[in-house]
DNA sequence: CTACAAGTTCAAGTCAACTTTAGGTCAATG
DNA sequence: CATTGACCTAAAGTTGACTTGAACTTGTAG
């Protein structure tokens, strides 16, 4: 079922700017024009949760169209998708850590987060584990 | 203890013109200045851990400046890290299915991953019930 | 047939978190 | 005493992922 932009922007949720863009970085193709105006399959939509999900994972736009290029892609580097499911493993380890000591902390009677001993081992090795660099920038869109 | 900026520096592992970048953003002080250069005091160390920790649970910087009282004594609102550890649980359930993908389709025998039926089913469950929206910019430093 | 909402392109703007550059200051070392 | 190197400030640049604006075209409702 073809669809057009703001079909596919509703169901996707992502702005039509925001489409336009993902096709002209071809990480989706339009199935054509209806006169100037772009035709989507609505196969697109599924891609689209593809493409959130990747980003969701911290992926950039450039990684994922390498993982999932559409066609044109001479055969998807098996070591690649491994050697990035191990990267994943070790940034779920960390999350994990990091999600339970912000858990304890929550719940912890400990008057300051500071006095409590579960918080600043968290801290420590917040400080110490620099290899991470720059981390998660915040959630939320910017102009909305 | 007094530090300079260089000491400072090599004990947190931040780059002189972070630290700096930081002060001017009011996350740290400087106790005073020896000449024209900062020193500081090394409790800002321990500070510093704070602001990494912050960072990697994916506070913005102005989000962890207001976790501070202006005496310094962080001040972090328990709703918040709750709110903030189920932001990570999410996360962490689509890293693992987007990681499940991923190890599966570097096994699957299907020619594109699109069409494996096993890829699809994981990228549709973490798929569902999130809005499509921006999520997390990229992970790594820009410039290393 | 005309108006206009909705599409189009291309360029430029935005945002966060820094880094880099340019130009200057100063303490110490040879 | 001249030079070096670590530090300073202010401003501009970087990166990724988009958004916004300006100027233009078009499908379609009236």
């Amino acid at each position: 079922m073809p669809l057009d932009i703001a079909a596919l922007s509703k169901k996707s949720g992502l702005p039509a700017s925001a489409l336009r863009f993902y096709e002209e970085k071809g990480l989706i193709e339009s199935i054509g024009r209806k006169g100037m105006r772009r035709v989507f399959d609505d196969d697109v939509v599924e891609r689209l949760s593809l493409i959130a999900l990747g980003r969701q994972a911290g992926f950039s736009l450039d990684d994922i169209r390498a993982m999932f290029r559409p066609d044109g892609s001479p055969d998807i580097d098996r070591g690649r998708l491994k050697a990035k499911a191990d990267e994943l493993d070790q940034k779920i380890r960390d999350l994990t850590a990091l999600r339970d000591g912000l858990r304890h902390a929550a719940d912890c009677p400990a008057p300051s987060h500071l006095e409590c001993p579960v918080f600043r081992r968290l801290v420590r090795r917040a400080g110490t584990s620099r290899a991470l660099g720059r981390t998660i920038p915040s959630f939320g869109r910017p102009g909305f």
